[in-house]
DNA sequence: TTGAAAGCGCTAACAA
DNA sequence: TTGTTAGCGCTTTCAA
């Protein structure tokens, strides 16, 4: 910087004021200063400009598990998110144990200006922990409730009873909910409590009753579970015409195991997963689900750390809570071949 | 730092011994000193460390596209194994235009000891651009052979040839390939350059004809296009008895078609794809493929980085090129129900 | 084994 | 509009 200074015959306040886009700069010498910084390739040192300026430019973003296909979408969106603001991401994987969780949240992601933090074991019970936390922080996903940080969730139960709602609507009427959490009564508030409770609001609302065996606990949530419980489902000899599977890669299970049983979807038995992960459009039959507003999501949580690191450290602004809209998708696996996507959506 | 030192009644510098676990500290000291810490909660600030040492403890990963699964996976691997060396890694995603690849590759990732990169536009012929790269550099997977940097890719034509090689032992002779680029004549060395020619080679030593017809180019490798191939190859009316299909995105597009058609997999077509991604074993049936060894890219190229990094800027070390060891995963998409996976593995 | 002093490259505050 | 000064928090060098 000292060198572009000196070739442009400037002082280095004025190499920064160009480098960082003041106004009140000469044309002229912008000019100058722009020519000097492309002849002697100059970068700014970003250690040094985040030391001096107490900002590092970047974030972190700590996710259970990127092999979730949901959280490597979801990663996606906010990389592109940050990206568009000139924010680096760095990325963290905490699905690992509480231990873990609760040393990133105490410390961050190394050195960053805050923090996207998806929980997965820590619960309402921690919301404890979240006093302590002294950077820019927004929760995403529907773990710890309550807390004093803005969080960015979606809609949760008015999106598993839209699904509900649109199998009932298809005729259905022995509807099984695949992957309720196994301590469901423990009044949690979970991703799969509260699309449980959509579950049983759309059966309430349908005056359809209340089948405890049609309630079926499946952790965690990946293809083998739902394969796994769909299978047992179908040993037990339970009269089922739909499944309502709490994700899509517990759903791609479940379309294997209704294959490998001879039943066909969605003739015998309808599906209709969660997340709407950019597979299930391939799968046979595709897969009907529930578009949760992952780029909404992504957007919001950035836009919302951006303006909390803006504002400092306990600015004493009100914790903020978004929910993104979302849409009911149906293909093949409710409304057989020939289904387009009919946005039955809401927010 | 300083507030620590003066309650540890030492000097800044004993301090920094501490913290960076330096030996000839006396234990008594380093008590003292590591209480005063745990008191006034003091966290060393990494851009000043940064500032002053020149590393950041922070490298960055390009990739493509996280959405695709390969690419997610592999971040899984590569963040896991920084984890592990206590490195922070910035992802960046540059699959867009060549432009955004050249951007990266000029400036790195932000402030970072160094990248790994994983190009998609970039080819052999942007060789030139590797030698103006000024910090550590690994570059993964097949694009920009021979230039001057660490190098860690997979057998692509071994693990191919494998893969048809394992299609020809269970008897099949119309063995079709979905996934060359259009532009394969080239002389390119892409992935799916490589893969076509196992292919070849495969057939050649089983003493079977090449047909061109056989040989589908797709790009690029969704799901949707692998659907939309089959199709096409079946319309065509063209005798196949196997698929070998360049990676397993387009694979569960295959089975979606061939479903649809009403071929039964693999009585009446095998297909076998490449990467082993996770959900390949919950496909229906579920999936052969290749596994490329993917840890061990992702272990064996951080390590490398980190070496290079120790080593620092024009050590004149030479670069070196590491292939991982891959196995052929056989499913039922080429053997049938109750296979289990057959370890036919190599190096 | 520990301390003192210098300075990494930048920007904030103030001055001209 | 531009320049001067100071110092962010740490590690390095050299000395004790």
């Amino acid at each position: 910087m000292r060198d572009v200074a000196l070739l442009a015959r400037v002082s280095n306040k004025t190499v920064s004021n160009v480098v960082n886009d003041h106004p009140h700069v000469h044309p002229e010498t912008r000019a100058r200063v722009q020519r000097a910084i492309a002849e002697l390739g100059y970068r700014p040192n970003l250690s040094a400009r985040g030391l001096r300026s107490g900002r590092t430019g970047v974030i972190g973003l700590a996710v259970p598990d990127l092999r979730q296909t949901y959280f490597a979408e979801l990663a996606d969106a906010v990389l592109a998110a940050a990206e568009r603001r000139n924010l680096g991401v760095i990325v963290g994987q905490v699905g690992v144990d509480r231990e873990h969780e609760i040393a990133v949240l105490a410390n961050g992601l190394r050195q960053t200006d805050g923090l996207l933090f998806s929980p997965e074991k820590l619960g309402t019970e921690d919301r404890g922990l979240l006093d302590g936390v002294e950077y820019p922080l927004v929760l995403l996903g529907e773990r710890i409730f309550g807390g004093p940080t803005d969080h960015v969730t979606m809609h949760n139960v008015e999106a598993a009873r839209a699904a509900v709602e649109h199998l009932v609507g298809l005729g259905r009427r022995r509807i099984a909910v695949l992957g309720a959490h196994p301590d469901h009564r423990s009044g949690q508030l979970r991703p799969s409590d509260l699309r449980v409770r959509g579950y049983r609001e759309a059966l309430a609302a349908a005056g359809l009753p209340e089948d405890p065996r049609l309630e079926r606990e499946v952790a965690p949530w990946l293809p083998e579970d739902g394969a796994a419980a769909t299978r047992r489902l179908l040993a037990e000899g339970i009269e089922v015409d739909a499944i309502f599977t709490l994700n899509d890669t517990l759903a791609v299970g479940a379309l294997r195991a209704l294959g490998e049983a001879g039943r066909r979807v969605p003739e015998d038995v309808a599906v209709i997963g969660f997340d709407d992960i950019t597979l299930g459009r391939f799968t046979l039959p595709s897969l009907s689900s529930i578009d949760p507003g992952r780029d909404e999501i992504a957007e919001t949580a950035v836009a919302m750390l951006v303006e909390r690191i803006a504002w400092g450290a306990g600015s004493g602004h009100a914790p903020r809570l978004h929910k993104a809209a979302f849409r009911v998708v149906a293909r093949e696996s409710t409304v057989g071949p020939g289904a387009s996507a009919h946005p039955a959506g809401t927010a």
